[in-house]
DNA sequence: TTCCTGACGCTCG
DNA sequence: GCGAGCGCCAGGA
């Protein structure tokens, strides 16, 4: 799925624009690399809102597309994750990927 | 409309 | 170096 479908799907769920830009902004996240709620947050514009990143991701409709797994905190741990297997599953995915 | 909550970050002691 | 407290922003009740 491309960058449009996934945009068209969330309009479709009725998410807002700011959600939207999240998400996309993650799903921009290349394969083996890692990004923080902060980095997430200054891509769409809104620097200081690191903190309703992760809200967003929390509720991600569009896991594994949206790989939620590789936003991490900027101290290098790698916060919450919401899915069936919680953080350990997201180490995983990450050592999986070897973004880790 | 207002208040509360949250997958966080930064500053200060 | 470490922990606590405060600030930030958006969404939901």
């Amino acid at each position: 799925m491309d960058e449009r479908g996934i945009r068209k799907r969330l309009v479709q769920k009725g998410f807002t624009d700011f959600q939207i830009k999240v998400l996309i902004a993650t799903y921009r996240i290349p394969k083996g690399k890692t990004a923080t709620y902060k980095d997430i947050a200054k891509r769409i514009g809104h620097p200081h809102a690191y903190r309703a990143v992760g809200s967003v991701l929390k509720i991600n409709p569009l896991a594994p597309t949206v790989p939620c797994h590789r936003v991490i905190k900027s101290d290098g741990s790698l916060g919450n994750f919401s899915s069936p297997g919680g953080t350990r599953r997201k180490m995983q995915m990450l050592k999986a990927e070897r973004a880790i």
